[in-house]
Formats: structure tokens, C-alpha cells, sequence
DNA sequence: GGTTAGGCTTCG
């Protein structure tokens, strides 16, 4: 690792070597190549060192590309560059802001901040032999890489009474729990390259000295711990003067290691052993299953992982704490409010505006302990929740959620850091639903108590939804809607008295380009059954058309077969005896999946129940048999019936063929978004708030069309909403 | 000097 000087006065080419190529920061992308290219720029910020070790830092800074206008966004030009061990010390002290500094020997990664801090998408990372900065500052430091100090045992090798340092990647962990002795105690169980599944149990007085686990598939380093025998099979436990630490297991994130111990080593070899286990482990499908789910997909006595905020919390009794969370997304049940004196609660539920989005956690005996010290505000995951459903006889059933005493399947809370990065779509969707609430509040009051026969008085305010076409049609009432003969086009102004599905996943439909037939889309159970009863029959037979590959599943013994095509250029990949969940996880790496079965010397779609081809989170539905693989692709489409009101009446009115335009998404944008999931019902709950009169509800202003449909050989009267758009704010879908 | 736990749903 090395940081040179170049001569400021004279021309800074001769001194980078002649064979790299500039390449520019808003050019840069994840797929960019970067041998022999270098990067220039400012600095323009430095972070705070972050001092791991001796001769181990990391440090972040933000680079500038030299702006020709200065309107072009930060987005484009700033880009954070992280550098490790040596040379972010040197950097730090060699190199000012302001300075102008050539970077090469660079690696490409997502940043994982962009959305926070609205920089570049991706970052730099300078690490390793191969990093090398040039700068216009008045010294020369050279540095070399510090020798590995630490050998690590592959889990196969482990044998009784050795004393070992291991990395591994967990598959199942608990919390620290208190034991009978004087310690608290951390199980978990690990794997590495082997398959080896290793138990390993983690011993110490302090909390903190425990490892910072947060989910399946993160990884564990462990310094001295003694490897045991018993029950059959090989565990380690930590021994005298043992020490842990934890990394996130998503392959292209950054890799920092956990932990609060302030001196520990870790080294270039140490980030290499990271991301070869991560490499290992997203092949390896053990991250199949995310155990995490959000309260909109909560189902009564399911048991389940949530990552929440704290709202407020309160002690019921010695062995009983009450926390009030929530995660932004609204719970497909009702959910029970456990009321509390107001100043028993400490905390504050207003921000959730309205009980509808906050959950109700009764957490019971030994998690008490941890629930007490939370403050209101934290980011806590809880795993192992139990949604239970009241009923009682005079009131209808409500979801309350359980965290039973004990800590079987990992039953626990941990507070989850600030800036973790199983936050980012926590952060995303509470900012959506915060400024919903907060410009909810802002709503002058009259909005929502608008007597209907106030209407002849021109309104001081937006309507919830407004016409975009320019025709001058005068404004009717419904009743003149109803009893026209159609074809016919009118502007109306109403309110929405009802509204169908009430469960808005359901408004999401597929459907035929060519015959407009509508299909249902399957929800993953059934999806899933399909995949499992395909494995059932499964023979691998030799294909003459493509080089077929084996991996190994989630269960032993069971192989999932690969094929690639010779003659394909879309780069198709075929995939057999597959479960859906492996095919997910698999279609996150690589794009265009195809689940097939054989049949013979061909190949064919599974079944067209479901989706012929995976492309990330993008599902592709299809029907019949024509143009792609012998498919009718389908499209995603949004449905919904809406019931509108006025002084003369009501109307039935559909939301079709405009109703992305309604909403401002795509159909199928929403197929794969939490956020535009969210926003419609943010819609639908600000033109028709739950529990409110119609009295309380907004106006719109809407442009309908009336049509007749044919069908059977009867006629009907159709109405649909078109060429009007809600009001509200305009969200845009992360980039996937 | 080296126990404790050694996954595998509460029952409120």
C-alpha cells in the first residue's frame, strides 16, 4: 500500500504510471473494470479514523470529481472511498481536504448509504497490496502489509482438546441468555466451505463480550476456543482469553467487523476469509429463508423475526414488559391496542398517528431484563415473536403479539445499530409513512369535515385527486352519470364511499395483452408446492443442447441441476430440482433463471402456475403457448373497485385500464416493492380513511368514461376511472 | 481455575 507524492507545480502525468487510464466518477458502475484505471478527485470530506488494531484502520472519505456545472448532482460527481488498514492512517495524515488525489488499485462496491447520503451508488474501496494513491501533498510514506499473526482451523479438522481460532458462518444462534452459573451464554452453530455444521457455546460474564449476531448467515470469527466432545459430535466452547468477532454475510457490503472489544487484529487475510465465506454461503442457499417479516405479512400464530422501532414501552407486572413498536406497514389484521396509563408509558405513540400501524409486544420472563433497559426510539430486532389472536365474546378478534419466556429457536431481542444495513428498508418505509402521517396532520381540518352541503362553495384546497385530461367537459353529478346512455365521457366530483380489494395485494392481478383475460397471482405457499412436487419425480437426464451443472440443495443428498444452453445468447440459465426458495436465492445472483423439468431429451416449463422465468425480484407470469419458450407472457395489471358518492347519489366505477396513472406506479414496479405497496394503501387510507364518516373523507375530482360490455350475450354498463391521478407524495421505487 | 449449555416454541 503506498501513498506518493507528485509534484503539484508540474504536470502530475509522467508520475502516475503511463499504463492506467482515467476513468471518471460519474462513469463509474458496479460492473465497471478496474485494472489499470484510476480515479482523480478532491477530497472533500474525511471521516473520523476508525482505529481496530495496531496498524489496522479504516477510514471513510468522499471524493469530488471536478464539477464543469454546478448544478450536477452529488449523486453523481461525490462517491465515498473507504481505505484499510495502513494506509487509511496514512491518508489521514498525509493527505488534507481540498487536495487533489489520484486513486488506482480500487475495488467497485453498492453503496450502501447512497440513499441516506445521496452519493454516488457506489463506493471505492482501497485495500491490499494493489491500492495505491497519489497525492499532491509534501511527503512520501511507503507501507507494507502487516504479516497474517493468526491461523485458522477448517471446521472439518476440529479435534477433541484442541485449542483453536475458527471462522465460520452461522446457521442458527441465540441471544446471550443467563445460565445457572455465573456467565451469560451464547449459542450458536456454524459452517464453513466442509459443511461441517459445528455447535459452538459462548461463555462470559459481560453482555458485550458476546457475539453481535443479527441473522442467518452472518460471520463469526473466534480467537481460543477449546474444542469438546459430547453427545456424538464435535463443539467448541471459549476458552481463557477467547475473543469474537461478527460480519455482515451479504456479498458487496462493506466489510467491518463487530464487536466491542477495542483491541482486536484484523488483518487483509482476515477480509479475504470473509468474502470467500460469504461466496461460499450464497451458493450454498443457506440464506434461502429470511426469517424476517414485515407486520403487513403477518399471520395469526405465526412465529416470526421482526425488525421494528421502539414507540414506547411500559412494566405490566415483574415478569411482563409491554413494547409498542412498529415497522411502517400495516398489518393485514386488526391489531390489538393493550391500554396503558398514560403515565405508566414511557414513550410516545403519536408519530404512528392512529393504533392501526403500531404492535402490541408483551414480552414475558427472561427477555424482561432486556426489554427494560430499550429506550424509546431504538431499532430492535425481536426474533421468534408470536402473533396470537384475542378473541373474546363481545369484540371482534384483535393480533397481539407474545415473546414468550425461554429462548428456544433463538426466542430473543437485540437492539440493532443505527446505520445497520438490515435497516435501510426499515428507515425507508418509516420516512414514507412519516411524512404520509405528518402531511395527514397538516390537512387544514376542513378537509376532513367538509359538509357535503358546503359543496356549492369553491373549496380553498387541493382535492385528493385531480383530472389530468383537457377535456372542457362541465362537471355533473353521479345521478347524471347513471342514467346517460352510453358511449359517454364526464367529469364528476366525489367522494369514495367503499372501496374492493379491502387486502390490496389482491388489486394486483396478470393479465393477457391478447385476450385481457385476468389471473389471480399465486401466493408463495402454493408456488412453493409446486416446486417441492416437481423435486419428488426429478431425474437428471444428459442434454445434447447444453453443459448441465450440479449444486448441492438446502437438504443433504439433494442436487439441483444447472443447464446452460450452447446456443443461447440471452444467457438463459435452466434450473431443475430446485424449491422456490432456492430459486430465489439463486436469481439473486443471476439473472434470467428458468425453472425446468425434463422431459427426455427436452426441456419444459414447469407448470404455467408459476413463473417461467425469475430476473432478480422480477417474476414473470405466462399463459398458453406462443412467442417466448413457447409462452404468452402475461402482465402485471392493478384492479380495483371503488364506489363514489355525491349529493345525488352513488356509482360503482372501476379503477383499470388507468389506474396506474391513478397511482403513479407501474403494475409491475409494484409486483416488487414494499414502498409502492405501501403507497397505494397510503392512498386508499387518505381517500378513505378507516373509521371515518363519509362526511370526514376528501374530495376528487374524477374524468369517467361509460361503456358497455358484451358478454354471454347480455350487455352491461361499465364505469371506469380515467386520466386522474391521486394527490400525495411521489414515491419512487429503490433501485433494485 | 474454568461451572454454565449442549437449539427444537408458551400456555401469559
Amino acid at each position: 500500500m503506498q501513498i506518493r507524492v507528485v509534484d503539484a507545480a508540474a504536470n502530475a502525468g509522467p508520475q502516475v504510471p503511463a499504463h492506467l487510464q482515467r476513468i471518471f466518477i460519474p462513469q463509474l458502475t458496479l460492473s465497471s473494470i478496474c485494472t489499470h484505471k484510476f480515479v482523480k478527485g478532491k477530497v472533500i470530506q474525511k471521516c473520523p479514523l476508525v482505529d481496530l488494531d495496531k496498524d489496522n484502520y479504516i477510514l471513510k472519505t468522499v471524493i469530488q470529481e471536478h464539477k464543469p456545472q454546478h448544478d450536477v448532482p452529488p449523486g453523481l460527481t461525490d462517491i465515498n472511498v473507504i481505505f484499510f488498514g495502513k494506509l487509511a492512517k496514512e491518508f489521514l495524515e498525509t493527505v488534507q481536504q481540498e487536495d487533489v488525489v489520484v486513486l488506482t488499485g480500487f475495488t467497485i462496491g453498492r453503496s450502501p448509504t447512497a440513499i441516506k447520503d445521496g452519493l454516488h451508488s457506489c463506493y471505492l474501496q482501497l485495500a491490499g497490496g494493489e491500492a495505491h494513491v497519489y497525492s499532491l501533498s509534501p511527503s512520501v510514506i511507503v507501507t507494507v502489509n502487516p504479516k497474517p499473526k493468526y491461523t485458522y482451523t477448517p471446521l472439518k479438522d476440529l479435534k477433541p482438546g484442541m485449542i483453536v481460532n475458527i471462522y465460520g458462518v452461522v446457521t442458527f444462534f441465540k441471544q446471550p441468555f443467563r445460565t445457572k452459573g455465573t456467565d451469560y451464554c451464547s449459542t450458536l452453530k456454524i459452517t464453513d466451505e466442509s459443511s461441517v455444521k459445528i455447535g459452538c457455546s459462548v461463555f462470559s460474564e459481560k453482555v458485550e463480550e458476546h457475539p453481535k449476531v443479527f441473522k442467518n448467515g452472518d460471520i463469526i470469527r473466534l480467537h481460543r476456543v477449546k474444542v469438546q466432545f459430547f453427545n456424538g459430535s464435535v463443539n467448541v466452547v471459549t476458552s481463557l482469553g477467547f475473543s469474537v468477532l461478527t460480519f455482515d454475510g451479504s456479498v458487496g457490503t462493506p466489510i467491518v467487523p463487530c464487536t466491542s472489544s477495542r483491541n482486536f487484529h484484523f488483518s487483509e487475510q482476515d477480509k479475504q476469509t470473509v468474502e470467500r465465506l460469504r461466496q461460499w454461503a450464497t451458493n450454498q442457499a443457506l440464506l434461502a429463508a429470511p426469517s424476517t417479516v414485515q407486520l403487513a405479512h403477518v399471520q395469526p400464530s405465526m412465529y416470526f423475526d421482526l425488525t421494528c422501532q421502539l414507540l414506547a414501552k411500559a412494566k405490566m407486572d415483574g415478569s411482563c414488559t409491554l413494547l409498542k413498536v412498529w415497522d411502517g406497514t400495516r398489518c393485514a389484521h386488526p391489531l390489538l391496542n393493550v391500554f396503558v396509563k398514560p403515565e405508566a408509558l414511557e414513550g410516545s405513540v403519536n408519530v404512528a398517528s392512529g393504533t392501526d400501524l403500531v404492535a402490541n409486544v408483551l414480552v414475558y420472563d427472561n427477555h424482561v431484563e432486556v426489554a427494560q433497559e430499550l429506550k424509546p426510539g431504538t431499532f430492535l430486532r425481536i426474533y421468534n415473536l408470536h402473533a396470537i389472536l384475542q378473541t373474546t365474546s363481545t369484540t371482534p378478534s384483535h393480533l397481539c403479539f407474545h415473546l414468550h419466556g425461554g429462548t428456544s429457536y433463538g426466542r430473543g431481542l437485540r437492539v440493532l445499530p443505527k446505520d445497520s444495513l438490515d435497516l435501510q428498508q426499515l428507515h425507508r418505509t418509516l420516512e414514507l409513512v412519516t411524512t404520509s402521517c405528518e402531511e395527514a396532520l397538516d390537512d387544514p381540518v376542513d378537509i376532513w369535515s367538509t359538509p357535503p352541503e358546503s359543496l356549492s362553495v369553491i373549496c380553498p384546497f387541493s382535492p385528493a385527486a385531480v383530472r389530468t385530461c383537457d377535456h372542457t367537459l362541465e362537471q355533473v353529478p353521479l345521478s347524471n352519470v347513471k342514467s346517460c346512455t352510453p358511449p359517454r365521457l364526464f367529469h364528476v366530483r366525489a367522494q369514495v364511499r367503499s372501496f374492493q380489494p379491502r387486502r390490496l395485494y389482491q388489486a394486483l392481478k396478470l393479465r393477457c395483452p391478447h385476450c385481457r383475460a385476468l389471473f389471480d397471482i399465486p401466493d408463495d405457499e402454493a408456488l412453493a408446492s409446486v416446486f417441492q412436487k416437481a423435486i419428488r419425480g426429478v431425474r437428471f437426464g444428459s442434454l445434447s443442447w447444453a453443459a448441465t451443472g450440479f449444486l448441492d440443495s438446502s437438504e443433504t443428498g439433494r442436487k439441483i441441476a444447472i443447464h446452460l444452453p450452447n446456443w443461447d445468447k440471452e444467457e438463459l440459465i435452466f434450473l431443475e430440482g430446485a424449491t422456490l426458495e432456492e430459486v430465489c436465492c439463486i436469481s439473486k445472483n443471476l439473472s434470467n433463471i428458468v425453472p425446468v423439468r425434463s422431459c427426455g431429451e427436452s426441456m419444459v416449463p414447469m407448470d404455467l402456475s408459476v413463473p417461467f422465468l425469475f430476473q432478480g425480484k422480477k417474476r414473470h407470469y405466462g399463459s398458453g403457448r406462443t412467442p417466448i419458450l413457447g409462452i404468452q407472457p402475461l402482465q402485471y395489471a392493478l384492479l380495483m373497485k371503488m364506489e363514489l358518492e355525491d349529493e345525488s347519489g352513488s356509482l360503482e366505477t372501476l379503477l383499470w385500464d388507468d389506474a396506474e396513472k391513478f397511482f403513479q406506479v407501474t403494475a409491475a414496479d409494484v409486483a416488487v416493492s414494499q414502498e409502492l405497496q405501501n403507497k397505494i394503501q397510503w392512498t386508499m387510507n387518505r381517500l378513505c380513511p378507516p373509521g371515518s364518516t363519509i362526511a370526514e373523507r376528501p374530495w376528487l375530482e374524477l374524468c369517467i368514461a361509460v361503456y358497455t360490455v358484451e358478454e354471454g350475450g347480455r350487455s352491461t354498463v361499465c364505469y371506469q376511472v380515467l386520466n386522474t391521478e391521486s394527490t400525495g407524495p411521489h414515491v419512487t421505487p429503490a433501485q433494485e
